[in-house]
DNA sequence: ATGTCAAATGAATCAGTGC
DNA sequence: AGCACTGATTCATTTGACA
C-alpha cells in the first residue's frame, strides 16, 4: 500500500483534480456514483395532488450531452490512472447516463465483468401512466483491461445467496426509513444509496484492507459500508454540507471484528480448501510415478504419471488441469475431478479422493 | 398506411440496403435485436458490412469498437428513416453491444422512453464462478425525438401485470421446451427470442393493424407474435436458411380473432367517454348560471357558475379544470371531479353525475 | 403501550386533443 | 406548428395522528 495515500478521509474539492495529485496504481477499487443529468422537464404531480420532490439539485445540470460526455472521461480517466491493474471500477446510473459511461468505459480500455441490475422493491411509480415503472438502476463492473487479474469473492456472494450463485438482477429496496438521513425532515442527500448495495458491492470485489474509493462521495455510504467491513476508504466530495453529513455518520460506524469481517469474506461456502499442488500426492506416496490414471474413469484413455507431477498421455504431456483441458476440447477444466486411479481393490476412484485425504490429514499440507 | 409497403413479408438481403428502399415514416414500430458486438465472434466488419475475414487475433480491440460502432449507426440511421414520428424503436443487446447502442441513439436524436430489464428465470450459470451469473438482457425503448407522440397501452399492460403498473423489470423465461425451434436436435436458430417477451413488446407498443418491422428477422419471432396479434410485419434478413425457418413458422401461426386482439390491447380500461363540455350542463338546465359550486365539497370554498361556462371565486375567473388547478396549488385537476352542487335534498354531490346523467342520455352529447 | 388509518414520499428525461 | 382547453393518472413503505 502506498505510503502517502490519504486513507480513511474526505477529500474535499473537484475530483479530477484530486485523483490527480493522488499515487497512480494504488487503489483496489473504485465505486462511483456521478450525476446522472436527468433534465427534468416540469414539474411532476401525483394523482393526488402533492408534488414530486424530484431531484433538481445544481450539480446534476448539464449544458449538453457532449458536455456531459467531456466531464466523464475526464473522472474516469483520472480513475483509471489511480487503479492498481487488479483493481475495478463499479459506476451506477440510470438510462439518462449510463449508456454514455458503458461506452467510454470501453472507449478508454476497461473491460466489461457484469452489468449488475439494482431491482428497486418500492419504486416510485409512472403516475401518468405513459411508461414503465422506472423499477431499476445499473451498476457497470469493469476490470482495468482485459484479461486482468481482479477481485471475485465467488463463495462470500454464493452464501449470501442461500449458497445460489448470485446473478445479476439484485433485488434490494431504496434506501429509506431510520437508514435515510434527514434532517429536519429534509432528505440530507436528494440520491443517498442503500448501504446493502455497498454492502455486496464490497463483499463481492474487495477484501478486508483494501483501500476503497469513491469520487462522488455525497452522504458516505461506500465509506459507512467500507468501514464496516474493514476496508480502507477514501472519499471526495465538493459540497462542504455533505461532507459534514458523512463525517457525523462515520463516526457511528463500529467495524465488524476482524473474524466477522473475514468469516463475511468467507460467507457460509465450504472452508476454503488450502491449494494442494498435485505432485503432493507422489511425495506423499499416494500416487507412484508411471502409474495410469484414466481420463473421465475410462481405461481406454490411460495416462501415465511423471515425477515431475505431469501427466503423459499419446505424446501430449501436461498437468492434470491441463491434459484433461485438451482431452475435452479446450475447454477449462478441473483435473482432479477428471482423473481416476485404480485402487488396490481394482476399482477406479477420482483423484479428489486422494486430495481431501490429504487435506483431512493436518499435517498434510505443504 | 403506405400502399407500396411490403407487409407480412420476409425480405431478404443486407438490412440497410432493403431499409433505404422502403418508404420513409412507414413503419409504427421496429423490434432490432442486432448481432452482438463483435469481439466475441472475432470477426472484423468494415464500415459498409462487408465482413474482414480476421484470420488471427491481432486485430485491435479499438478498431474493433469503430466498426460495430459504424454498423449500428447505419442501420439505427436507416430505422430513423422508416419509423414514423410517432413510432417507437426497442432494442434489445447484453453488456457488449448495449452500450454503444444506447449511447448511439442518443447521438442520433432518439428519446429514452424507458430501459426494460429481461431478467431470465433460468439463465446459463456462470460456470467458472468468476463473475455473477449474467442472468438478464437489456431492451431500450425509444422515441423518434423528444416530446414526440407515441403509442404505449398502459391500461393492456396493467392488465397483463395483475391490475399493478407493468415495470421495466420483466422477468421470463428464456426460449426452450416445444417452442424452441429444432432441426435434428440442432437449435435452429443460436438466439431465438421467448414469444412472450414480444407479446408484451407489441402489445405494450402497438395497436391492431399496426406495422412492426424486425431488421434482423431470424427465427421470426416478431413476426410470429405480430401476426398473433393482428399486426401487420416486415421482416428483413440475410441468411436464406433463418428465413426457411421463419416461414415455415409463420405458416403456422394462427391470428387471434379481432376481438381477442383488440381485448388484449385495451385489457381491463375504462370504457373511454366522449367528451363533453362543461357548458353543456348549462344548455341542458342541470346547472343554472349563477348558481354555487364547492370546491372538494367544501361549503366554504364556493364559486359561482357564470353564463358561459366559467366559474367564479375571489376575483380569479377561469373553467372548472383551471380553476381546481389553480386552488389546489398549480396540480393538473380534472374539473369533474373537484367540483360538488347542491342538489334538491341539500345534499353537495360531484358534478361528475351530472356529466354521466347527460351522457348516459344517448341524445344529451354535443 | 398497542392498533388503526390517513398522509407522506422516493434519481422521473411523466398528456392528449382539437382548432 | 403553436396555442387553448380538457381531464387522466400511483406502489411499497414509512411516519404520524389518534383512538
Amino acid at each position: 500500500m502506498c505510503a502517502n495515500l490519504p486513507l480513511d478521509q474526505i477529500l474535499q474539492g473537484d475530483c479530477v483534480e484530486i485523483l490527480e495529485r493522488l499515487p497512480e496504481k494504488s487503489v483496489d477499487l473504485i465505486f462511483a456514483d456521478p450525476p446522472y443529468n436527468l433534465q427534468l422537464q416540469k414539474e411532476l404531480w401525483r394523482p393526488n395532488q402533492t408534488r414530486v420532490d424530484a431531484v433538481d439539485d445544481d450539480w446534476d445540470h448539464y449544458d449538453s450531452l457532449e458536455a456531459y460526455d467531456a466531464f466523464c472521461r475526464q473522472w474516469i480517466a483520472a480513475c483509471r490512472r489511480v487503479l492498481k491493474d487488479t483493481g475495478t471500477l463499479w459506476v451506477i446510473g440510470s438510462y439518462h447516463n449510463i449508456f454514455r459511461i458503458g461506452a467510454l468505459l470501453q472507449d478508454l480500455g476497461f473491460w466489461f465483468l457484469n452489468d449488475v441490475i439494482w431491482i428497486k422493491t418500492n419504486p416510485m411509480p409512472n403516475f401518468r401512466g405513459v411508461r414503465f415503472t422506472n423499477a431499476h438502476e445499473t451498476l457497470l463492473w469493469v476490470s482495468k483491461f482485459k484479461g486482468a487479474r481482479y477481485t471475485f469473492n465467488h463463495h462470500a456472494l454464493k452464501a449470501l445467496n442461500d449458497d445460489l450463485q448470485m446473478r445479476s438482477d439484485w433485488l434490494l429496496p431504496i434506501c429509506n426509513g431510520p437508514e435515510r438521513i434527514r434532517h429536519n425532515g429534509q432528505k440530507a442527500h436528494s440520491t443517498q444509496k442503500p448501504e446493502a448495495l455497498l454492502y455486496r458491492v464490497l463483499t463481492a470485489a474487495s477484501c478486508p484492507g483494501d483501500v476503497v474509493l469513491d469520487p462522488f462521495f455525497g452522504s458516505g455510504t461506500t465509506g459507512a459500508v467500507a468501514k464496516k467491513l474493514r476496508r480502507h476508504w477514501i472519499g471526495i466530495e465538493r459540497e462542504a454540507e455533505y461532507i459534514r453529513v458523512a463525517e457525523e455518520r462515520l463516526a457511528q460506524v463500529q467495524p465488524l471484528s476482524e473474524e466477522d469481517a473475514v468469516y463475511a469474506l468467507e460467507g457460509r461456502a465450504p472452508a476454503k480448501t488450502r491449494r494442494l499442488p498435485f505432485g503432493r500426492l507422489l511425495e506423499a506416496g499416494l500416487l507412484q510415478p508411471g502409474q495410469s490414471l484414466y481420463y473421465r474413469g475410462e481405461r481406454a484413455q490411460a495416462a501415465q504419471v511423471r515425477a515431475d507431477g505431469r501427466l503423459m498421455l499419446d505424446g501430449l504431456c501436461a498437468s492434470i488441469h491441463g491434459l484433461a483441458s485438451q482431452l475435452s476440447g479446450g475447454a477449462p477444466a478441473n483435473g482432479w475431478l477428471a482423473w481416476y486411479y485404480e485402487d488396490e481393490n481394482q476399482r477406479l476412484c477420482v483423484i479428489d479422493e486422494l486430495r481431501q485425504r490429504l487435506l483431512a490429514d493436518s499435517h498434510g499440507a505443504a
